[in-house]
This record gives structure tokens, C-alpha cells and sequence, in this order.
DNA sequence: GGTTTACTTGAACACTTGTTCAAGTCATAA
DNA sequence: TTATGACTTGAACAAGTGTTCAAGTAAACC
């Protein structure tokens, strides 16, 4: 075994990442992994097995960093400190700003049923991430003890969601600082109902 | 000219906005338009060509939409209905509620210059217009004076590109019409600095 | 030592892609 | 009436797509 498979999987993300699951040919996978067609399909079974193993190590990785957020003693501040580091990063990093989930839900139609379900089961995951988010800050009495917490987590995640897209075109990083301070005011105030 | 052209963008717009400018191949352009190769390109120069044109109607369709919300008498009450309309609609049109444009721009790399430009100068088109209806509602006391007025358009028009991408994924309308009704009361809120 | 297993190579395959082109249609202008 | 030019047709093209396969390598297991 040339590489080993974290290292290959690093590599397809950032391709993923780049170009999308569509855009991204197998010559192209070829040449950022350095690997032949045969050992590609030996090891993956296909470009889409590649691909879910990229998406699900994605998610595994977006949620230990928002486990940190949750284990932080102040859940507020860990979030704000989540959001600029997942906004705000050097310029050829630029397109790890919009997030691969998302940016795969735009091509869900031409994935097969296994690559799409683990996007959709990514959501899912994140999802449950950000309402333990809620919830801790409740507990420790950053938020009031009012807070929807279901509608709250939808909104966080709905959020981040926006975020990253105007990040991604945003040049501006303090127009992005801005907006993320947005969200925290907004957290703490009225909810619809 | 077997059908106007008005008529082959609107088939052509729908085309793209469900599969997205890649995966919308020519073949299934000519089923979608009834015509053949040839007659495509005599008449739009290339795909990208078609794209482009479409592109530009849905930023002038837009346009057209939000200035009712601007031209009306209470602006935050028109907006809340402009986002009803287009995030709230029937299952076989759940496709419009993702922006045409933001699905574009996750595909601006695999687009010549001229379709890029067509994409970004449509983003900034529809800024102005997010604009315009916060200084509105300003003007007509729907707002506080305070309010900072480019950075609250910003945030609206991101607040719509979250929502969209929200709604494509909620099933319940109900959830959709409380995140409707969240931004408007965040609109009126405090802002940071 | 021999067999199995996981992986590797690179040429080749069948199919799809956007695009071209010679030829034809038909309304408008001279 | 003839000529022009915008539009149409459908076969064809070169290049690109994801994938397969026979053959080779090398470490692991009996």
C-alpha cells in the first residue's frame, strides 16, 4: 500500500472540496491522489465510494471541533471562536469556507443512493451537534432558560449555513467578523410564537 | 423561428435550475427546448451562451419582484410576502427555492468568463435591491434610524441565501415561516459595534 | 516454500460530452 | 422574382467520462 488511506482521503477532500463532486474527474483524482485508475478502484470501489468516505471522515472531523465547542466552559465565546476559524482563513484556503456538505446538496440529484445518504446523514449529525451547542448554553446560563432549543439549533445551523456562503465571496474579513457577531447578539434574543 | 425566445429561456431557466449548469447536458437541453444542436447554437453561440441569457432574465425577474417590495407601503411587510412566496411552494417547484445564482456560484470555476460575470454582476445587482428596501423601510419609520443601512442589506440578503437553502431541505412549511418571521424580528434588533 | 490477499500499473473500453457543418426551410427586403 | 439572412435539421466529430482488466508486486499467513 502506497499511501495510507488518511492521506489519500486528505488529498480527495481538498478536491472535493474545490471542484465538487461532478467537476472533479477521475484524471483529476488521479493525479492529486498519484494513483492509477486500478488501485483507485481496488481501494474505493468508485469514484462515489471515494467520495462517501471523504464526505463521512468530513463529518467526523466537523464534529469533534464542535464537540470542543460544547465542552467549552463558555459555549458562547467556543462558538464565536469556531465561526472565525471556519470563515476566516488564509486566501488559498478560500474554498473551505463554503462548507462540502452544502456545496454537495447542490449535486445530490447526481449522486447514487449511498453517496447521498451520507450527505443527508451529515446534515443530520451536525445538526444534533449544534442543538447540543443550545443546550449546553442554556445550562450554564448563557442563554435563557426560554430558548427553543430545536428551533434555536435549526437556526444555528441555518446560519453557519449562510455565513459560509457570504464568506465565501466576502473579501471584506471584518464585514464576515460582523455578521458573526450578528448571530450571537441574535441568539440571545426573541424567538417567533 | 419555431418558438420565441422568451418561451425557450423560461424552458431553458428551468432546465438549469434544477440540474445545475454542468449537469444540464446539451442532449437534455434539446429535449427540454424541442430543438436541435444546430439551432442552439445559431441562435445562443454555445451552452454557456444559453446560460448567460438565462442568468440575466432571472436577475431582471428578481429585480422585478423586489421592487413591489420596495414600492410598498409598509417594505417589511411586503418583504415577510416576498420570502413567503419564494421559499413556501408547491413540491414540484421545491428546485426555485434555491437561488439560481447561488447554486451558480458553486459552480462559477467550470464557467468561461462571460457566464462567471454574469453570476457575480447579478449578485451585486440584487444587493442594491436589498438595499433599497432597507433604506425604504427606514424612510417610512419600519426600521429605527440607527439602523446601518449597507450592513443590514448585507445581512438581508444573506439571511435569504441561508433561507433557501433551508427551505430546499425543510419539509415543514410551518418551520420555514418561523425562520421568515426570526429574521424580521432580528432586522429590527441591535447590531454589532 | 507456496498460497493467498491486498494493492498496484497502464492500456483499453464503451459511452457521453459540447460542438460543428453541409444542407434545407422560410419569411422579409430589394 | 430573386436574394438575403435568420433559423432549422440531424449526422458526425474529437475529446472527455467513469470504469474494467490482465498482469505484476509484495507483504502476510499456512
Amino acid at each position: 500500500m502506497k499511501y495510507a488511506e488518511s492521506e489519500v482521503i486528505e488529498k480527495a477532500t481538498t478536491l472535493f472540496w474545490q471542484k465538487g463532486f461532478q467537476a472533479a474527474g477521475m484524471r483529476d483524482i488521479q493525479q492529486a491522489l498519484d494513483m492509477r485508475p486500478g488501485s483507485i478502484y481496488a481501494r474505493f470501489k468508485s469514484k462515489e465510494g471515494l467520495f462517501q468516505l471523504v464526505v463521512e471522515k468530513y463529518v467526523t472531523n466537523s464534529q469533534e471541533k464542535l464537540s470542543i465547542v460544547i465542552d467549552a466552559d463558555c459555549p458562547l465565546d467556543a462558538l464565536r471562536a469556531f465561526f472565525v476559524s471556519e470563515l476566516i482563513n488564509p486566501e488559498e484556503m478560500r474554498f473551505q469556507r463554503q462548507c462540502l456538505l452544502i456545496k454537495s446538496i447542490t449535486e445530490l440529484e447526481m449522486l447514487g443512493e449511498n453517496g447521498k445518504q451520507s450527505v443527508l446523514d451529515g446534515m443530520s449529525t451536525l445538526k444534533a451537534c449544534f442543538k447540543s451547542i443550545v443546550e449546553k448554553a442554556v445550562q450554564t446560563n448563557s442563554l435563557p432558560t426560554s430558548t427553543p432549543v430545536d428551533k434555536a439549533a435549526d437556526w444555528l445551523q441555518n446560519q453557519f449555513v449562510g455565513l459560509r456562503t457570504f464568506a465565501l465571496m466576502q473579501s471584506d474579513d471584518h464585514a464576515i467578523e460582523t455578521m458573526i457577531d450578528k448571530v450571537l447578539i441574535d441568539l440571545k434574543t426573541s424567538w417567533p410564537e
